[in-house]
DNA sequence: AGGTTACGTCAACGTCTGTAACAAATTTGC
DNA sequence: GCAAATTTGTTACAGACGTTGACGTAACCT
């Protein structure tokens, strides 16, 4: 099985050529221009990658004239001469569109090279595999219009799902939809051309990577409605397994001898922690249950303060495996559990603190994650779009 | 903290040149006469590549003028023509130099460009820590010496111990050898110089990678005497935690309401399947208990059978966990169950198969990992000798 | 007005790979 | 037994790229 690559480093078995050596220069000079918070100068620009003027003056036309970046006017630099140009990405041109289907909620976003969200538009959810996919591709549809309206085109759609895709395409299961073997992929493609489909841990651990740049770096994203899942970013990467299908984070054993779960096994973090738990009754409609919870909670309603509690212990025992396995400093708490951060930390961190070996020297910060129950659609969009930030040439070479 | 780097791609934050470009191709096919099964020629090199014969031929030259690879002689292709010369693998030159501490064993091992163990020592280790270090100097300087009797030169030295590693130097603590706070590779230095210090569970899985390349690309190896580690590979590539400190499957809970355990945790794996567990009383020595217990094991002992089953059935519980988050697709017993994988295989699969929420689609393989006890030793010389097989350049511009 | 800094352009140079022709070594065919 | 065919490896030249250094222009400051 193959999966979608989210890949930074050029190919690292392909030969390489004079043309690939103008291709790689040009990349890193695009990333600077990607990762400077204000507009950088040529000069700045010579100085950040080591090249020459002359070679950055020809690969800054180039950038020009592919539309992909534009002179922001004067940028004062210290005391006198003459001033420098300042360059930023342009707000036209390339954008990401991202898809996102979660329990009754569908979604479509688009951002564009600057990472900046120009369109957000949510629809319920329809019943059937087959109708909720129509009405994403109509979704879709509508935002490349509404991108075209924008002067952006759109290059890359990433679909998010609550479960595990093959092949970036097929969703082998998805217990909250009822979902199974649905190649949503194809499904996609015949109105909104080649769609990658990817779990919605994985892309809302993106949008905090990319929404928070270059600030965080090792982080695990909880992220949840109903299932919760964990997206793992090490090094500013997301880590994959080895087929794609990690992420279960609801499906580690809390207490090996505890309840048995739908999926056969016992004493799963879902049982614990899951929103149905922790408000019993809650049917499946997103961030309802999560206001709930949190309406009875400031209430001071003690079983939901308990059963919040039991919660925290339980993603903090689980967490704590996680942590132990692969050790990262710092834990977002996103989907429905942003909602619920403030309920929840001091129990997650109570356990951590006992539970990970190393807590005593390397302290894990526990956060509710930036971009909330939105994160995943954006991830979703710039995972798209970030295709054309790290590897401009291929955008160029279109135009 | 900065950890040691086990990179393949050439940084891509680099701007290159012309001499990149020929590094680059020159390395990309010196990883080519690596990876390949029998003595290759120039001309499937250029095929393998995708650069042509005459760029071949002017890397071939040099990477035989620096020693690196030897022509192998004739070695027929096919029908008519000029035979082809087959290219190999030096068996003088670079080599890469391990030590490992266990608990009451120093060894020491030599490998060189081809993989092959030209070295292994063993020597008791003394009870203080600055005894022990100098006598893995001795041990180290001995080794050298018989590597450049064989025409050999040591390009870097790989320490492994029993714990996490900052700096990749010092030792922050490893309880099996009553460490705390030792900085190794400060203390190597004089006598052997640069030496990378690491943890053994992931110098053990990196010793599995390179001794059954490529068959292996995505698997964790578990790893132990009295200690339980995990060594995560995945894509071919080590994974470590943010901060190096992951590893730590022993202190992943089992069951989080358990009996508690030394590291203020209740519940943790070590409590089930640590070797202390299996064989009550059994003091640490390595391999001895091991082999006592197999040898109980084989007799039908009741009170081993049945703490054998335990101690799998927990391993599956952790292993679980682990698969659930990053899914591999194979489990190494390593270490010390390397010699009690037979006694539990059986009881670790069962567990992952209730489990690991993909088992149904995607079966995960538990075997006994193939360098057994020695991994550690081996993976530190493989993976000091890795770095010029991965960057020949380097060897080349010392030579 | 003169100094200062930013930027573009040009030519010469060195290095690399690709293309194309050439030399070497073996098998095949008569 | 000897020449042609075939495959492999090497040499010669052309094209592409970045660097260096220099010059010219533009835009700000004192």
């Amino acid at each position: 099985m193959t999966r979608p690559v989210h890949r930074v480093a050029p190919a690292t078995d392909t030969p390489v050529r004079q043309e690939s050596l103008r291709a790689h220069n040009l990349s890193l000079t695009f990333r600077q221009i990607v990762g400077a918070a204000a507009p950088i100068s040529r000069i700045e620009l010579a100085v950040a990658t080591g090249l020459t003027r002359p070679t950055i003056s020809r690969i800054v036309d180039d950038l020009l004239a592919g539309g992909l970046i534009i002179e922001a006017g004067p940028a004062r630099s210290g005391n006198s001469g003459r001033p420098r140009v300042g360059l930023t990405l342009a707000a036209t041109g390339p954008a990401g569109l991202g898809l996102d289907i979660r329990v009754d909620t569908l979604s479509a976003c688009v951002v564009d090279l600057t990472g900046a969200v120009r369109h957000l538009a949510f629809a319920p959810r329809p019943k059937t595999a087959a109708e909720a996919l129509a009405s994403l591709a109509e979704m879709g549809r509508a935002a490349m219009a509404a991108a075209a309206a924008e002067h952006l085109t759109v290059v890359g759609t990433t679909l998010a799902v609550p479960g595990p895709v093959e092949d970036g395409s097929i969703v082998r299961f998805a217990p909250v939809l009822g979902w199974r073997d649905v190649d949503a992929g194809a499904a996609l493609r015949p109105a909104l051309g080649p769609v990658t489909v990817d779990n919605d841990a994985s892309l809302a651990a993106l949008g905090e990577l990319y929404a928070s740049a270059p600030a965080l770096r090792d982080f695990v994203c909880v992220s949840g409605e109903f299932d919760i899942g964990a997206g793992l970013v090490l090094g500013g990467a997301l880590l994959r397994g080895a087929r794609g299908w990690g992420g279960s984070l609801g499906h580690v054993a809390v207490d090996s001898d505890g309840p048995p779960c739908a999926c056969g096994a016992t004493g799963c973090l879902q049982h614990y922690a899951g929103l149905q738990q922790i408000l019993p009754g809650a049917a499946p409609m997103p961030y309802s249950p999560a206001v709930a919870i949190d309406d009875l909670a400031s209430a001071g309603n003690p079983e939901v303060l308990a059963a919040l509690d039991r919660a925290g212990s339980a993603l903090g025992v689980a967490l704590s495996a996680l942590i132990n396995i692969i050790d990262v400093d710092t834990v977002l708490l996103g989907g429905s559990y942003s909602l619920l951060a403030s309920w929840l930390i001091e129990s997650v961190e109570r356990e951590l603190s006992r539970r990970v070996l190393t807590s005593g020297w390397a302290p894990v910060s526990v956060r509710p994650a930036p971009l909330g129950p939105d994160a995943a659609v954006m991830g979703a969009a710039l995972s798209a779009i970030d295709q054309v930030r790290q590897d401009p040439n291929s955008w160029l070479a279109r135009a």
